[in-house]
Order: structure tokens, then C-alpha cells, then sequence
DNA sequence: CTGAAAGCGCTTACAG
DNA sequence: CTGAAAGCGCTTACAG
């Protein structure tokens, strides 16, 4: 089976010779029916039917400056965190009549810089970026101003000082951490990671914050650090239960740690939430599913690609927006915590 | 914060002017710098830096008549089974100096018919479809040759002629039957989904083949019909033990169907494996972290986009590519199935 | 190795 | 409501 070459397409000139008019009558007809006579969108109507004709896009995107067409930057679209921001950003996309271009960076510079390579040769009218650090050639040339279209971050700590939607941090680690002391925890584990941002260091110290507040002690001992994986939170979780303090209650930084933790746990013979209990992040799919099914933080990750894209559309439509929007996260109790012991 | 207009872009002939040159010698050093003097090069580089000028993509798309650009239809990227495909998709676009334009249909043919139409507009030089069945009026487009683009299937049952890449189901089915009748087992129940596509039939009738033929009976009445989720999977169980022959082995269509399955089977009193063998389809990434760990058919997903992309790339070359490529499946053996027991 | 010129398929002031 | 005309920013035979 080979390639056969299309027929020659129809232009809007074809089109305006078989309906004996201009092309320019034509390109309104086709724009804004309104605008011209009924007998002058039959016969261009009938016209375009004959020859099949479709408009071209990339003449129009060429002649008007705009595609239409907007990139999405994120680490990893099979990671179902990012999936479903996507979703959030395709959603508002398409309906504003926009197309979503992905970019999957595997955190990868060099592919990073790939993509923003195309961004600024104008391939799309805006970007959004979820990823951890702008590479510095493109942060220069965004606060420059000469990108060339709009950008909207979703990290506050991406090293760029452009519109920002992102997630309340301290809050969603308070509302963990009040949870817990309500159910009478006063020995806490924490497992973090990627502590280089400032969104985790966030969620840590507000934790700590809350916990010591509230007149349960701390140590730094008592926090690992875990690389996102469930086989890191296994081994975090042995690490902490082989301290001196014991904790009855961990937090982690994402959902797979935290079930890694409660796999660990298990195999070690403790049970959850009876003997320790576990709080993850995110409220990825599997965390409902899982048994114990976790309590965790539920972060919007499809408000957040919804909200960015308006974000950026407005910009788009050179509305004024906001220089930073703050999502709240919100706290989701299952099985995986459960009132504190006392041994 | 307001969207500040951009400052006008230079052009080729901005370039030109400064470095006192023609734009198609711009042009050509732009596009193939050995085919010009180092004099000319070092002068284009010089006015092109002084003028922080970048070629114009929609300009060089328009002018070629090529965006670079394809477009991968899938029912849900937020699905793992689709962001792996998309990955390999992707991977392959990307080395080949294409860019990946994403349709998420929801399974919703009012959206389907919307991306198709941009791409009978021209704006991607080429299409992926992993969907259920081609809206009709473009089915029609496609096979008269009119849609423009070359277009790559991953569903042979989607009802038009087109270059596939699909999985072979029936040696998939062939592997988990002999698997488990290896292990003594003998009384088989079935969890089934969108009967209506050929796949699904393909996989149930070569299962129930590869028992029959090995002596194992049969009753339809062991096939209950799920919706792939993992709800879906426990009522199929409840089902399927609360029949005269229980089985002791159950084959799902999909491993979030047998995720339930197991889940139900547990609330019921069984143990996995040691009193019901389950395997699963897919092997999505909570198969091998579920506990006990799903024995399932790994379908290469990532390979799966691979294909599909190369065909289509190699396709839009002009280079000819074989009809239809199928993809064997592995049988990844974990902790979900054993030795039948015999009570 | 380089330049003059045509043209890709549209849209859009401008004039009527 | 419609037409003539210019032009978006490039590329590419063609001629030299």
C-alpha cells in the first residue's frame, strides 16, 4: 500500500470562478454568512460543495498570525497526574476554539528547550508550562517580552516571573496535619522528596508547622526522603518505624510514596490504620481503589488545566488577568487513617 | 497583569536588508548553510542575532504546504493505556521532526467529527486514530481519497480500509488459556466488555476455543458482560461465584475489570490465588503494583504508538508500508494465578 | 554561489 | 452588499 498523491485541492478562487463572483465575496461567505446575500450563500454554498472545497488552515493561520493552537508543557502526559490537567486544558481549549499541542519533557532539558524552540518560531499562540525550571535562554527571552506570545506557569517556582495558577501548599499540609492531631497522632513521619522546590519544602514546613503548634514534637529524623516511587515509600517506611519514635501517623508527598508506606508497613506486620496511619497527596485514581483505600489530599488537577487555560485565552484575548491564582486542595478521608493509638 | 503586545517581529527581509542581501540567500542559509559562502553565513548570523530574528513557522507551513504536525485521536489521554501509546507515538514523531497534535475524544462523535474536520482543514499533515469506528462522512472523505492526509488505524474494526497497526488477540487469548490450563485449571468464567467491537469478540472466542479444545467445558452463562471498570469487575465476580459451576479461574478483558474481580473475590471469603486464578489484559501500571500482583497480557503500548507513527511517517515520505502490522502480546505471569485446587 | 520574481491561499481595509 | 488590489513571510525554479 503506498501513498497516493491527493487530487489538487480546490482554492477559494476555484470556488469564486464556479459561483461567478470574488474571492474576496467568498472568504466573507464563508467568515460570516450574515454579512452577504442569501442568493450569495447559495451559489457559494452550491460552488464549494462541487469542488469539495475546504478551506485551507494553514493559509488562514499564516495570513491572520494565529493558529489557533496553544502547547502544553509537562514532564510526563502517561503520568495520570498530568493526564488529567491536560484534560482540564483540552476541555477549555476546544471550547474557546482552540487546539492543544503536547510537550512531553520526561524532565529532560534538552527536550524542554526543543519545544520552546517551536514555541518561539511560532508554531502555537501561547504556552503553558507545567514543568520545574525554565531553561534560561527562553526565561530571558520571556521577560524580555520577546517570545512572542503569552506564557502562563503552573509552578510558582519555576525561576520566571509570568501569571501563575498553582496549588495551596500550606493549606492542603494543614488540613493533613489537623486531621491527625484530631484523631489524637502526636508521633509523625513525613516522606518528601524533590525538596529542591519550594512547593515541597512548602508542604513540609507547614506540616511541621501545624504538628509542633499543636505541641507534638519534631525531628528532623523523622522525615525521609522518598523519589515519588511506591518502592521509595517502602523503604521509608521501614527507615521510620526502625527510629526510636515510633510514629503512628505519615505523611507523604504523593499518593504512590504513601502506598508504598502502607505496603511496607504491612509486610512488617503493622496494621492500617489500626496501628499507624498514612495520608498521601494528590488523589491519583489508584489511591480510591487501593485497600486500604487512602486518605489524601485531592489536588483539582483538571480545575487547574481548566484554569490555566483560561488563564492563558484571556491573555489571548488581551483581557487582563491576575498574576497569580491559588487553588485549594481538599482533604479526602478514607481507611488509611484512623484514630491514634497508645502503646 | 495585561497582555503586552509583542514587539513587531522582524522578517527574512529585515534580515536581508541589514546583511545587504536578497532574501533568498537569507532563505537558503537559513535552511541549508552549506550551500552558501561562510562570508554570506557569518553576515546572516550577524543580522539575524542583531535583529533577534526567527523564521516564522506558519509562514514556512503555508509556503511548503507541510505543518509537521500529527494528530493522534484516543477516547481518553488520561487513561494510562493511551498515554503509553501516545508516548511511543510521540517518541517517534519527535525524532522525525514532527510535533503531535493531541484529540481526546471522550468516545464522543460529536468531538471525533470535530477533530476530523481540522484535519480535512489542513492543519496536521497526518492522523492516528485509536478509536471505535470513523464518523461516516469522513470514513467516506478517506476511502475516496479526499481527506488529504494519510491516516494509520489502530482498530482494524473501525470499520474503513486504511494502513493498520493492531494486537493479535486471538494468540493474547491463546497465551492466558494455555496459562492456566497448565495449572490444572478447568472451570473458566470470563468478564467481557464492548462485545461490539471485534477485539473483544476476537479475545473471548479464542479463549473459550483454546479451553474447549483442551477439554474444558463451556457455558455462556460463565461470561459476564463488565463496562472496564474496576465496579464492573466485582459485580462480574459476584456473579460468577454465586453460579452452579464456580469457577477457579477468571479471565477479564482488562486489568482494571480484574483488579475487581480480585477485590470482590477477597470481600467474599477467597483467597487469590490459592482458591480463584485471575488474570488481566493490558498490564497497566497498578497491575504489577496491586497486591497480589495481576498475572495479565502485556499489551506493548509504547511499540503500539511507535508503529503506528513510523507508518504514518514513513507513509507521508512516500515510501510504501505494509497493510496491516500486528503486535504480539507477553504474558507477564505474577501472583494472581496458581495452582488449581480441586474441592 | 546569488538575485529577481512569482506565488503559496487566504483576508481585509478601501472604495463604491 | 460586493470587487479590485495589496500583502502576510516565506520558498523555489530560473537565470546568471
Amino acid at each position: 500500500m503506498s501513498n497516493t498523491l491527493p487530487p489538487a485541492r480546490a482554492t477559494i478562487r476555484d470556488v469564486a470562478r464556479i459561483a461567478g463572483m470574488s474571492t474576496a465575496s467568498v472568504s466573507r461567505t464563508l467568515k460570516d454568512p450574515d454579512s452577504v446575500r442569501p442568493e450569495t450563500r447559495r451559489k457559494v454554498a452550491e460552488a464549494a460543495q462541487s469542488l469539495g472545497y475546504r478551506l485551507n488552515r494553514m493559509a488562514i493561520d499564516f495570513r491572520t498570525g494565529r493558529s489557533h493552537t496553544i502547547m502544553v508543557l509537562v514532564p510526563n502526559i502517561a503520568n495520570p497526574f498530568y493526564s488529567a490537567f491536560f484534560k482540564g486544558i483540552e476541555e477549555a481549549a476546544l471550547e474557546r476554539g482552540y487546539i492543544v499541542l503536547i510537550g512531553d519533557t520526561d524532565d529532560d532539558e534538552f527536550r524542554e528547550t526543543g519545544y520552546f524552540g517551536m514555541v518561539a518560531s511560532g508554531r502555537c499562540d501561547g504556552l503553558i508550562a507545567h514543568i520545574g525550571k525554565f531553561p534560561s535562554e527562553f526565561a530571558t527571552l520571556i521577560e524580555a517580552g520577546t517570545l512572542g506570545v503569552p506564557v502562563v506557569s503552573c509552578n510558582p517556582d519555576a525561576g520566571i516571573e509570568v501569571p501563575t495558577v498553582r496549588v495551596d501548599n500550606y493549606q492542603a499540609a494543614q488540613l493533613a496535619a489537623e486531621h491527625l492531631l484530631s484523631l489524637g497522632h502526636r508521633r509523625f513521619g513525613q516522606v518528601v522528596a524533590f525538596m529542591q522546590y519550594r512547593d515541597s519544602q512548602t508542604r513540609r514546613t507547614s506540616f511541621v508547622e501545624a504538628i509542633t503548634k499543636a505541641g507534638a514534637s519534631w525531628s528532623d529524623e523523622m522525615e525521609i526522603a522518598g523519589d515519588l516511587t511506591i518502592a521509595s515509600g517502602r523503604a521509608a517506611a521501614r527507615k521510620l518505624m526502625s527510629s526510636k519514635t515510633k510514629p503512628t501517623a505519615i505523611f507523604a508527598l504523593n499518593d504512590e510514596m504513601a502506598i508504598g508506606v502502607v505496603h511496607e508497613l504491612e509486610a512488617m506486620g503493622y496494621r492500617v490504620p489500626q496501628d499507624v496511619s498514612v495520608v498521601g497527596f494528590d488523589d491519583v485514581d489508584i489511591a480510591g481503589a487501593f485497600s486500604p483505600a487512602l486518605t489524601t489530599l485531592r489536588v483539582p488537577r483538571r480545575s487547574w488545566g481548566n484554569a490555566a487555560c483560561v488563564k492563558l485565552l484571556d491573555l489571548l484575548d488581551g483581557r487582563s488577568v491576575s498574576a497569580d491564582t491559588v487553588l485549594g486542595t481538599e482533604l479526602v478521608i478514607r481507611e488509611s487513617t484512623g484514630p491514634a493509638h497508645n502503646r
